[in-house]
RNA sequence: GGAGGGAUGGCUGAGUGGUCGAAAGCACCGGUCUUGAAAACCGGCGUAUCGAGAGGUACCCAGGGUUCGAAUCCCUGUCCCUCCGCCA
């Protein structure tokens, strides 16, 4: 969420700035609610304050009356029209805070400054390209039929235990997901000064409320048939930032860096048709995610060293990517601004997303009311958030497999994942 | 699944219908003292929101209710703790 002191007091400007991520501020209607919400909650607040006095006032007069003997019935009777009134102004205020709340939650973050315009995916600007693409002297295969071959990747099985876009793997194949896994989570842990840690994947609607998956992007997850409204998590995101909401963090903790391995849920409502094929868009796939909380002046830069820290996996895997600033009608709801790391795919001949590293900046944050004590205020402020997968395992294992696959249809391991598969050096 | 107990400010913890936005301690900030520090003493110190300001309003887990008036009484829910049962 946006502050509403800032939206109240220059729209003009914020419209400005929204416009470039293609949302349309409505000025007009702001204003004019904004307008009517001064009048109702003025009300409101002034009848509060005289029945507030009044109810102060009577435990004396009470007392009095009574002692004189006299009866109390119109001292009450005053109170009562008293209440009547204030609850029918809070009545009229409350609504119309529901609507402005309602509106306000709406409202995409403000991208920065550096974010170049652009519709889609087409008119993101790349950053730095880095590896080259391996040439083949023989005809390349995609995942899904090298894993058809060795028996290894199913997702016929899979269809039939659950549905499409979900994938069965077996042996080295399973084995090789794992690996990916662990190195990470070690190379975050022990390089990058990331706490690993371990959270629910079932989460409730307070908690994607603040990461800001709700209330807009409900048909994006699946939702438990439960009275408790509970949700299966699209990405870790949402469990490990709710873990400062409505916290205040000491300055000498900060910043707070954790690493951390979930299964993702997502529903991909809207993307029939789309990657279709393979692992790229699953219901179900495995990520290990880099989340940070950091102090209002560190977040700009920490957003580098993030990316860094999700490329860093690639260098090692040896895989070539690029690094791309995503436009403003590209970048998600809750961004400021997002790079996209894409790894090269020899059975597409193009690179695709396999992590997106965002900064929200304090939209998160003010939704979630997680704050730190700034030392020179005293005061609670809120703080930055930023997170970036690092990397998503499936499309990792898929662009391992395609881009070390060998003539015969087995897949040469990585040398860095070769401790994590006990010393096996290829699979098939 | 059964039986009880609890949820109050950054923390601990008092508070069973009006004088409570809330005692006290700790922590924190400012000052006095000191060569410096500690101790001691004095003062300050919740959050959000509206307002130019004075000041107002809301908030004692959440949501309802009773009452002229609720942290306090009633109902529902959530979470935590203890005991019993079951269980990976």
């Amino acid at each position: 969420m946006l502050d509403p002191k800032l939206v109240r007091s220059e729209p003009e400007s914020i419209a400005e700035k929204l416009a470039v991520k293609g949302f349309t501020l409505e000025v007009e209607k702001l204003k004019e609610l904004e307008a009517i919400r001064r009048q109702l909650q003025d009300k409101a607040q002034s009848l509060q304050a005289e029945r507030n006095a009044y109810a102060k006032s009577m435990g004396k007069a009470i007392g009095e009356a009574k002692a004189m003997g006299e009866d109390i019935t119109p001292l009450k009777a005053k109170g009562e029209e008293l209440k009547k009134a204030c609850v029918l102004a809070e009545e009229d205020f409350g609504e119309l805070q529901n609507q402005l709340e309602n509106y306000l939650s709406g409202i995409p973050n403000i991208p920065d400054a550096e974010v170049p315009a652009g519709n889609d995916e087409d008119d993101n600007i790349e950053i730095r390209q880095w590896g080259e693409p391996r040439q083949f002297d023989f005809e390349v295969k995609d995942h899904v039929d090298l894993g058809a071959d060795s028996g290894l990747l199913d997702f016929e099985t899979a269809a039939k235990i659950t549905g499409s876009r979900f994938a069965v793997m077996r042996g080295g194949i399973a084995r090789l997901h794992r690996a990916l896994v662990q190195f990470m989570l070690d190379t975050h842990q022990l390089e990058h000064g990331y706490e690993e840690i371990n959270v629910p994947y079932v989460v409730n609607r307070d908690s994607l409320y603040g990461t800001g998956q709700l209330p807009k992007f409900e048909e994006d997850l699946f939702k438990l048939e439960d009275d408790r409204g509970f949700y299966l998590i699209p990405t870790a995101e949402v469990p490990v930032t709710n873990i400062y909401r409505d916290e205040i963090i000491e300055a000498d903790q900060l910043p707070v860096k954790y690493t951390c391995h979930t299964p993702c849920f997502r529903s991909e409502a809207g993307s029939y048709g789309k990657d279709t094929r393979g692992m790229i868009r699953q219901h179900q796939f495995e990520k290990v995610e880099l989340v940070q909380f950091v102090k209002p002046q560190d977040s700009t830069e920490v957003l580098e060293q993030l990316v860094g820290h999700a490329e860093a996996i690639l260098q090692k895997l040896e895989l070539p990517y690029k690094t791309v600033i995503l436009c403003g009608g590209d970048l998600g709801f809750s961004s400021a601004r997002t790079y996209d790391i894409e790894v090269w795919l020899p059975s597409q001949q193009r690179y695709r997303e396999i992590s997106s590293c965002s900064n929200f900046r304090d939209f998160q944050a003010r939704r979630l009311k997680a704050r730190w004590r700034n030392p020179e205020t005293g005061k609670p402020e809120l703080l930055h958030t930023l997170n970036g997968s690092g990397l998503a395992i499936g499309r990792t294992l898929l662009a391992v497999m395609e881009n070390y696959q060998q003539a015969d249809g087995s897949i040469k391991i990585p040398d860095v994942l070769q401790p994590y598969m006990g010393g096996q050096t290829q699979i098939g």
